[in-house]
DNA sequence: GCCCCAGTAGACAGACTTGTCTTGTATGAT
DNA sequence: ATCATACAAGACAAGTCTGTCTACTGGGGC
């Protein structure tokens, strides 16, 4: 899952951005993330990002070796974007993992926004392709990362919430690339309060 | 969202199965869903079914046409399936919102489920055209349908009840087509349930 | 006998795909 | 001055894609 690039695409040919490299990558994080994986041909790349095409084979020896490089990227992006949500909501375990779901909305809310990265790459790649294995490593990720944080909450089952967050999380993923409508964030966010709620009862509260 | 094929795919080309036209959305039906609207083309449709170029257009002017038409398809089947799984569940709305689950648990056991074939076409359409416009009417009939379970289960909010749910039914969908763990479908069914007895407390109930 | 219809078989056009390879240019180090 | 590196520009091969078109075949109605 991620978010759309938050990024300026540089599309400007001339413009004197960073090394060529660095150039493929960004055209090819707007690119495929706005229009699909397939969708994408390495001429567009070659000629949004301003490289020559013996360049582009140099640095990736395939297009598969960037698709990858593009989802390591989205990797990053993504989970960066989770790990500030959760931890602007405070010290509270139970409180992070509600509040990183402010990282679902803000995605939903971004224009351009086309769902999960890895959920799309994963509809155009065959199961056991190393594109697919990417995005099934990558969700299995953040279910763990989910579940360190229920267990810190003191869930009474840390891997059956994790697992339901990360529903919660994937369909508002999905959906949110559907319907514009930011209710399904915002539903998703309660939902997750409630869950998180109800498989937390702290000592203090009533 | 969608499951498997339940059909046999009929890959005998001599055999005398149905018309022309049947054959051929028998055979999308399984490939587009097996491997992506995509990376399937139109003479591989045409050798899987046996039937000649001139024949495949005159049924289907254009491979968007086939598409659409094996949207419906999908549509029809996952739709009966929800609407079986919930009508099995007993008279009680609530009930029949906590048993159309059963609808994705035995979706994601199939043999071949590569996840909801809505959210695949749209990750491989761009928004806007005629395939993710028919994803998101899907989208919207499904969770107008839980809406109206909702409101008949005595929600206080259907509208927010009928969101989470779908939200539920959507991550399951999407996620079960990463990791083959049946725990998922399952803790969308008991978070499904929990959402369903918080939202619907009845007289009689404590 | 004759014609229409549904179908098979497959050549073909034109565009698009990935990946290789050649040629030329600019810059910076030695 | 020379040489390596990094890069642009683009021709090219070999294959793919969708969609059109011609030529042929078998059966039912008249």
């Amino acid at each position: 899952m991620t978010a759309a690039p938050a990024e300026s695409p540089a599309p400007v040919p001339g413009a004197p951005s960073g090394s060529a490299r660095e150039r493929i990558l960004e055209t090819a994080f707007a690119l495929f993330y706005a229009r699909g994986l397939r969708a994408v041909g390495i001429d567009t790349i070659i000629a949004e990002s301003g490289v020559a095409k013996a360049t582009f084979y140099k640095y990736f020896p395939s297009k598969d070796d960037l698709i990858l490089t593009y989802l390591d990227k989205v990797d990053g992006v993504w989970t960066g974007q989770l790990h500030a949500a959760a931890a602007s909501a405070g010290e509270d375990p139970a409180d992070q993992l509600v509040g990183l779901f402010d990282a679902l909305y803000s995605s939903c809310q971004r224009e351009g926004y086309r769902g999960c990265a890895f959920i799309n790459a994963a509809a155009e790649s065959a199961p056991g392709t190393a594109i697919h294995t990417r995005t099934v490593a990558h969700k299995q990720a953040v279910l763990a990362w989910l579940e360190t944080l229920a267990a810190r909450a003191g869930a009474a089952q840390p891997g059956q919430l994790a697992r339901s967050l990360s529903l919660l999380l994937d369909g508002g993923l999905a959906s949110g690339a559907l319907d514009a409508d930011p209710a399904a964030a915002e539903a998703a966010r309660a939902t997750a309060a409630l869950l998180v709620q109800q498989s937390t009862r702290r000592p203090s509260a009533g």
